[in-house]
DNA sequence: CCGCTTGTGATATATTATAACACACTTGTT
DNA sequence: AACAAGTGTGTTATAATATATCACAAGCGG
């Protein structure tokens, strides 16, 4: 609270076509940064090498996509690595894993309170985060009407975005 | 202990123990040729086979699982060959993708109103398939707000089956 | 018979993900 | 200093999942 960067404004739609990825992944590094240190625990430099990619990306990359982009001065890391990093990006809610796709997106969004609602669009592959709390109330309801212990959900919502709605 | 009857009775939550795979899968093959019948398609031995062998099972079934499981008089069929049936199925909405699990379900539901909502068990694997029209409607609304062209909803949410969160 | 469509059987290959192991580094303890 | 314990890295190998492609067979309407 004493430290408020920005209150969040409307939740990231599809970002914007003079959107700055690189000034947006450098907030959300710090973000990330912020967060690991308050927990304790190690953003090295390869688990910040694959945020940051997939932050600059701003969609879903493969982890195989990410082992190309991967500059280790020459060299590239091998699979198991990334997925290492993508582990514990996703278990700190820094990324995200789009499973309709085995793709694996950056999270924008405040650390730990996204919904994980996706829109997907299946034209471009942009994917957007979305603000989710009433899907997931519905979802946890659902689950408690079948006594389902909830744990999580994930909402892929698979469609076309704006940009390519209005190119068919 | 009396058997449902035909009327659709109260969506499936997860199989009762007294449950009959057997006699379940039976009905549901008989509407899935019914509804190939009736859109001219094909419900051939192959494609049937598979249907089977995911609703005799009743739980999400990897594709290698069912090449394992594929009784072709001995020999086994190629991985393509399963893909395939798989892709039918889906596309008829007779067996669904379970993306969080790369494994594939029966739908038990009437063919084409389901709305792909399903409660995947950590501890056990079990899938239970569930009407999710309000989270379908919920998912439109929030493509809607962000202009997104809405063609379909994938809602995984991850937990305890009853029986496992029991156990624990 | 031909040309067309649909589905099959088969081989090969692509894509995605994990297992396993040796080592390096830090930290706390003796 | 010596040491164990914990965590993360770098590497090799392999597992698991999925698709591409091609030749062929059966059905169907001309």
């Amino acid at each position: 609270m004493r430290h408020a960067p920005e209150p969040r404004p409307a939740p990231p739609p599809f970002p914007a076509p003079d959107h700055d990825h690189r000034a947006c992944a450098e907030g959300a590094l710090a973000r990330a940064d912020e967060l690991c240190d308050r927990r304790g625990l190690q953003l090295t430099d390869n688990r910040r090498a694959v945020l940051r990619l997939l932050l600059e990306s701003h969609r879903p990359l493969g982890a195989y996509e990410l082992v190309k982009r991967f500059d280790w001065g020459g060299r590239r890391p091998a699979p198991a690595q990334i997925y290492r990093a993508l582990r514990f990006l996703e278990s700190l809610g820094l990324a995200h894993r789009i499973a309709s796709r085995n793709a694996y997106l950056a999270c924008y969004a405040a650390p730990g309170d996204c919904a994980q609602t996706f829109l997907v669009c299946e034209r471009c592959g942009a994917v957007a985060e979305c603000p989710g709390e009433a899907l997931e109330a519905a979802a946890r309801g659902l689950a408690r009407a079948a006594r389902f212990e909830f744990r999580a959900s994930a909402v892929e919502i698979c469609g076309r975005c704006p940009d390519c709605a209005a190119a068919a």
